[in-house]
Order: structure tokens, then C-alpha cells, then sequence
DNA sequence: TACGATACGGACCCGGGGTCCGCTTAACCC
DNA sequence: GGGTTAAGCGGACCCCGGGTCCGTATCGTA
């Protein structure tokens, strides 16, 4: 079975498509406005080539969220200082979480795409479990921690999508401010000595 | 103009589709599959009557979620210990958080349908703004805090409806581990000693 | 060049949010 | 209670966007 190659076109359209649609999510200001006829007219294809590239919305923005975050992803498993494995934890957990944070700054439009798919929550997409597995593991090395699952959670929510878009499009928050503020927030959580704080109420 | 008192139907209908909207909510397991005839249906009266007294979707949601979240506002602004104020900021600010935690919890489906809403992230809604000026005024007592907005936003985060629903739904924690959790890590952002923290990676 | 497999595309379907308007009925006045 | 008025009702209807289908065009191969 010589597995046929795929055909020229479909490559072509398959980029095409892509391509279109970044752009339109980049330019329109809200996610849901860009029509999946929107993106296909805007490609010069018909709708139906969209979903037998992509099976559906979701498929399609996944697709586009996958490449421009592959980089990153590459850079985390086995690249160099800061980002990659053999960095000190608290520095590492550091640069993850401004990795994070740059990245959704500089493809707003894509995140929010994501996130405004409705079908699945952040949390139902492939992409988080990895992010979460990812700083779990790296929280973990940092001594006197136990509550690590929970708050690879909450410092992962700290940097989501639609909350850093409010805070740099609504409330003009500039970027190396949001930077700083995250790194220092990030330091209070890894560096606190916090015993056992569980002041209880009834 | 001795100003007319509202008619008993409008009033009664009003209720039956608030109380319907809930009981749909809390059943279905996406709110999204609850359709305005359905609640229509349910409440025994015409779509027609839910859009003019809710405007439209959104309202309905928010009308909802407002009468369950009254009685914790209530207790906030100017209820008994540790809600109200004068409670000593960093007890309350734990108290505050477990308050919406567990408010979350119990109302999981309106929390997660009012954000499913998609036309504004939770950011848009009103509600928000208020949360977030009241906890970011609580820290805002603790001594040698500077950066109280963001920790305010990042704290509410933590706590986003979708983020509960993954955790308590998909991962099975339970309550009072989720309860534990949390306090944990709010009493590490908010009783770390954190000097400038800010590490700068190029 | 001929042929099979694959991809194309746009007409079409469907379900859900939101509208509209002729009819109903509660509130007010006597 | 009976008449008048306008607020309220409801469901047929519209619109729009995601997703499907299948006759046709195109590619890859021999």
C-alpha cells in the first residue's frame, strides 16, 4: 500500500484557507462575525472544501491555533534557556507563563476564535491538558508544594484569552506593564512559604 | 399620571419563565441545548413574551443570575462577619473567594450559561466590574501590595465557572478539596513577601 | 490519452434566535 | 357590573449561519 500522495490542489486550498482565515480573524474585532462562507469566498473556494479539510468551526480554527503555537510548543520540550527542560524551575515555571502570555497578546484574534467556539471550554481542548501536564511538572520540582494540580489551574487562568484581551483592548493596559505584573504575580505563588493557610469558615 | 401598576399576568409570567430557565438549566448538561422555545415551552407561555420581558437571551441569563446572586452581594456590602466589612482585609478577601467559589458551585449551569452567552465575555458583564472593585478594594488594605488590579483579576480567574465545572465535572475533585485548594492559594498570593520579582528574560 | 480516485463548490437543508401584529385580557373609571 | 383602553400575549414567520450532498471538474497514474 503506497499510501497515494495527497493531491496539488488540496495542499494549495488546504493553505489557502488557512491563510484567509487568520486574516479575517485578525482584521473583524469579534470571532463570531467571521462567517464560514466569509472565510471561504474570502479564499477563493467553496464552503464545502472547508469542512472536508476541517470537518467543522472547531476543526478549522484548531487547526490554525496548532501551527502558530507549534513554535512554542517546540521551544518548551527541547529548546534552549529559559524555555526549555533544564532550566531551574522557578525560572522556568517564569518564562512558560510570559511565553503564555506573549503569545496570546500577539494572536489575540486566534484565542478568542478558539475560545468562542462554544462547543468545548478551553478545558475540553487538547492544548491544555498539555499546557497544564506541562507546568504541573514543572511546579512539582519546587520544593514544599503540594497543592501543585490546582495551582497550574489558577496561574494558567491568569493568563486567558479573553481576560488578557479585556485587560490590553478595554482597559489599555500596555503590554510590558500586563508582563511585569504577571511575573511579579507568578513570584508571590512560587516563592510564598504559605503553612498550612487553611483558615476554615464554617 | 398615577403611574399604573404592572398587569398580575406579566408579573406571574414573569416568574414561571425565571423559575422554568432555572429547572431547564440545572437538568441539561449544556446549556447551550436549552433553547428559548424550550423555556418558552416549559413556562407555558409564548416566545414572544420571554423576549419582551428579557430582551433577549443574554437578559434572560442575566435576569436569572442576578436574583441567585443578590443574597451574597447583600452579604457582602453590608453583612454580618467575615462577608461584610469590617472584617480584617485578608480574612475577607479569603472569605470572599470561598463565596463565590462555592456560589459557583451550586450554581454551576447559570455560571456556565451566563458565560456561554458568548456575546460578552464575562468581562463585559456588569457583574464583573463589581467583583473585581470590591476584592481589588480589599487588597488594597493589605500593606505593601502594588499590583492589586491585576491580582484581583488573576484571583477571580481562579475561579471561573468553567474552570470549577472541569475540575468538580471531568477531574471529580471534590468540594471541600476544591475549598482547601483554593484558600491555599490565595493565602500564598496574598502573604508573600514577594520584593521585585520581576526576573526580565529578553 | 484514458481512466479511477479524489477534490470541488454552491444549492440546499435545518434549527434556533429574534420579530410582528391581530387578538386577549387585566386595570381603571363610572 | 359594563365599557374603554392599552398593556400583554403567542405563535407563525423571517433570517442567518453551520453543516450536507452530489453532479462535475481535476489530478495522478499508466
Amino acid at each position: 500500500m503506497p499510501e497515494r500522495k495527497p493531491r496539488a490542489d488540496a495542499v494549495r486550498n488546504r493553505e489557502a484557507v488557512l491563510a484567509a482565515a487568520d486574516r479575517l480573524f485578525a482584521t473583524c474585532d469579534r470571532p463570531e462575525q467571521v462567517t464560514m462562507a466569509d472565510i471561504a469566498d474570502a479564499a477563493g473556494v467553496g464552503k464545502g472544501t472547508l469542512f472536508r479539510g476541517f470537518t467543522d468551526r472547531t476543526g478549522l480554527i484548531h487547526a490554525l491555533y496548532e501551527t502558530r503555537l507549534e513554535p512554542i510548543r517546540q521551544a518548551i520540550t527541547d529548546g534552549p534557556h529559559p524555555l526549555g527542560p533544564g532550566t531551574p524551575p522557578l525560572e522556568r515555571a517564569l518564562a512558560l507563563l510570559d511565553a503564555i502570555l506573549c503569545f496570546k497578546l500577539d494572536h489575540r484574534h486566534l484565542a478568542l476564535a478558539l475560545e468562542a467556539t462554544g462547543t468545548d471550554s478551553p478545558y475540553g481542548a487538547t492544548h491544555y491538558d498539555w499546557w497544564h501536564g506541562t507546568l504541573r511538572d514543572v511546579l512539582a520540582e519546587l520544593p514544599g508544594f503540594t497543592t501543585v494540580d490546582f495551582t497550574a489551574h489558577a496561574l494558567l487562568a491568569a493568563v486567558r484569552a479573553d481576560l488578557i484581551d479585556h485587560l490590553t483592548d478595554h482597559r489599555h493596559l500596555p503590554r510590558e506593564q500586563l508582563r511585569t505584573d504577571l511575573a511579579e504575580f507568578t513570584t508571590r505563588v512560587l516563592t510564598s512559604t504559605a503553612g498550612p493557610g487553611t483558615h476554615s469558615f464554617a
